[in-house]
RNA sequence: GCACCUGUAGCUCAGUGGAUAGAGCAGUGGCCUCCGGAGCCGCGUGCGUAGGUUCGAUUCCUAUCAGGUGCACCA
């Protein structure tokens, strides 16, 4: 189905051109003054000065012509030149009934459908996931899932840091302690064991004494690190023994990565890394060599990046180090190299840290003055802000350490169980049940219901409270119109009728915006547009059942009409939490 | 030093080249014979500052102040 705004601006444009003015100014806008009227066209006061004419008149002449149309209930001209519209009532019945009967309720579709790469885990290998990784994680998701839903094919990688120096530090920290194992004898010509020399809470206990160990400052620290550079360079040189322990590593910490993502309820396609790049970046770096594009500076291999149009100089990409070694922004060249060799994608999203913001608009510029991507094609990078305490500084542990993933979501989830305890009587296990559904709706919708560019404030007492612009509260709405339905057995829907009170007629104004938010925070890349619709369609609803009874309603069609606009609410709403990657219980 | 991001109500955050800038929390006053009161209805304060573009600027531009962040061989 089109968009409401569309359909308006599709009866308006054309009256536009018969009264001899450009069609584009018959842009339709929800109304800001709903007092006034639900929406309106500016366009004959931007039409004014084109054509010397007085908005009013232009407006008068447009209104005149309109009037009659079967869509409107009204439509008028008001100085100095506003035209208000306000829908007719059976229309818009027949739109909501339009919603219901079509799959996905209604939405309408991209003519092409794009393939684009969702760039959004950034977690290391070997080392737990902490509270930088939430907003990646989160935010991506919701992107990946408003994409896919709106009918692109959309591919999440998680992009893991899989090839640093903490593969030498981890390599070289197991010799010392485990120095028996066949790995770290030059002579051994067996098989390589299948077992794992280490367990993933061992793991996770040797990465951070490894690199403390590393910034030591004495000479046994500066000659351990001298010894797991050398292993790293060994390892990506293919040594087999450093080979075999890294895909032990690997193993072991990609098992726990996807359980703690899946706590999250986030899911990649691709769980591809930096290593998987590296076969690329020779060829990439001859290329550009090739191409002229990669000069010597200063001993590294550089990149110039400034465009003629910059306003400001931007530093040169360095490619390659001195020393000969790769880095990061040469790894994330290559794997654009790999990805349009497998995908080919129309579009790239990185949603990453806001700090990189530099780094990838270096990546970017080089990518097309490589020719490694076409000029036109589309790169976003959706860089997110840090996640604060309640003191405004990045969020840390009571003991001023960084916090575990884990942590959080249990401190989440154990926030969640008091409140539900606290409220009614469940059995401790359907609350704890309950508790991890509200309990990650509080999490997530705390954090997306922010624009993701900035910093936010994580508070987890508001986060999870009932009341207010919360993920519980849009579950209670959620869980309280199922009980509603319940109530009624599900089984008397029927046609949608013509509003009676103001409140359900809100209701409906408000479930037909349903379609143009999901098309501009997709296009805006902003899920917490999501939430904010979200939150408006709850409290529509709250408006309207507060004031109708609905199950004892004695007229039959309008009881029906009424169940089926509140399950189409519904409906709706559990679709979009749903882009945001949330689900609701069915009670709670 | 250079650059980028951010300044909206006591607090946490939305928002728009258009009419009277909105929510939540906190404060305060009402509403349960009623499908879940985790709700509903009230009450008041604000676009960092100064210019400019415009019929119209909180929104766009410039300057300025404040906070955050980034600036060549870490990822």
């Amino acid at each position: 189905m089109k968009k409401i705004l569309d359909l308006i601006a599709g009866e308006l444009k054309p009256i536009f051109a018969q009264c001899g003015y450009d069609e584009a100014y018959a842009k339709v806008n929800l109304s800001n003054r709903p007092d006034l009227c639900e929406y309106q066209c500016n366009g004959a006061m931007a039409a004014a000065k084109a054509y010397r004419k007085k908005p009013i008149e232009i407006a008068g002449e447009v209104v005149e012509k309109a009037a009659g149309n079967p869509m409107f209930a009204e439509i008028s001209a008001v100085m100095p030149g506003f035209i208000n519209i306000r829908l007719n009532g059976e229309w818009l019945a027949d739109y909501l009934n339009g919603m219901r009967e079509q799959k996905k309720l209604g939405l309408e579709e991209p003519e092409k459908p794009e393939t684009i790469i969702v760039d959004y885990g950034g977690a290391n290998v070997a080392k737990p996931l902490h509270v930088g990784h939430l907003r990646a994680a989160i935010i991506g998701e919701s992107v990946k899932r408003m994409g896919s839903f709106l009918g692109h094919h959309v591919i999440g990688d998680v992009h893991l840091g899989d090839w640093g120096l903490q593969m030498g530090l981890i390599i070289e920290e197991l010799r010392d302690r485990k120095p028996d194992l066949p790995y770290f004898d030059e002579n051994f010509q067996g098989e390589y064991p299948q077992e794992p020399p280490f367990t993933i809470s061992e793991l996770e206990e040797i990465y951070p004494a490894a690199s403390a160990k590393s910034k030591e400052d004495s000479e046994a620290g500066r000659a351990f690190k001298e010894r797991a550079q050398t292993a790293t360079f060994r390892l990506q040189n293919g040594y087999a023994p450093y080979r075999a322990i890294w895909q032990h590593i690997m193993n072991v910490s990609l098992a726990d990565l996807k359980k703690n993502y899946d706590s999250l309820n986030v899911h990649f396609d691709l769980w591809k890394g930096e290593s998987d790049a590296q076969p690329y970046i020779p060829g990439l770096i001859q290329d550009l060599i090739d191409k002229g594009l990669a000069y010597e500076s200063q001993g590294a291999l550089v990149v110039d990046i400034a465009e003629e149009t910059d306003s400001k100089e931007l530093p040169p990409c360095i490619i390659r180090k001195s020393d000969g070694a790769a880095l990061y922004a040469t790894s994330d060249l290559a794997t654009i190299v790999e990805r349009e060799k497998d995908f080919h994608p129309d579009h790239y999203i990185y949603v990453v840290d806001k700090r990189q913001d530099l780094h990838f608009t270096q990546v970017f510029r080089v990518a097309k003055k490589a020719g490694i991507v076409s000029p036109d094609r589309k790169m976003d990078f959706l860089g997110f802000g840090t996640m604060n305490g309640r003191d405004g500084k990045p969020y840390k542990t009571r003991e001023g350490g960084v916090m575990r993933l884990e942590r959080l979501i249990a401190e989440v989830n154990e926030a969640a169980y008091q409140k539900i305890m606290d409220n009614r009587t469940v059995s401790q296990e359907e609350a704890r049940e309950t508790a991890k559904i509200v309990g990650l709706s509080a999490l997530k919708y705390g954090d997306l219901s922010n624009q993701a560019a900035k910093d936010y404030v994580f508070d987890i007492d508001r986060f999870t409270s009932f009341e207010g612009n919360t993920g519980p509260y849009i579950l209670y709405t959620i869980v309280r119109i199922k009980s509603i339905l319940s109530k009624d057995g599900g089984q008397s829907c029927g046609p949608i009728l013509p509003s009676v009170t103001e409140a359900e007629r809100a209701l409906q104004l408000e479930i037909t915006k349903y379609n143009e938010v999901l098309n501009t925070s997709f296009e805006e890349i902003a899920p917490h547009k999501i939430c904010q619709y979200v939150y408006d369609l709850s409290n529509a609803c709250n408006r309207f059942y507060h004031d109708t009874r609905i199950i004892t309603e004695e007229n039959q069609a309008q009881k029906a009409s009424w169940l089926s606009l509140v399950s189409l609410a519904k409906d709706v709403l559990e679709v979009c939490i749903g882009l945001l990657g949330i689900e609701a219980p069915d009670r709670m």
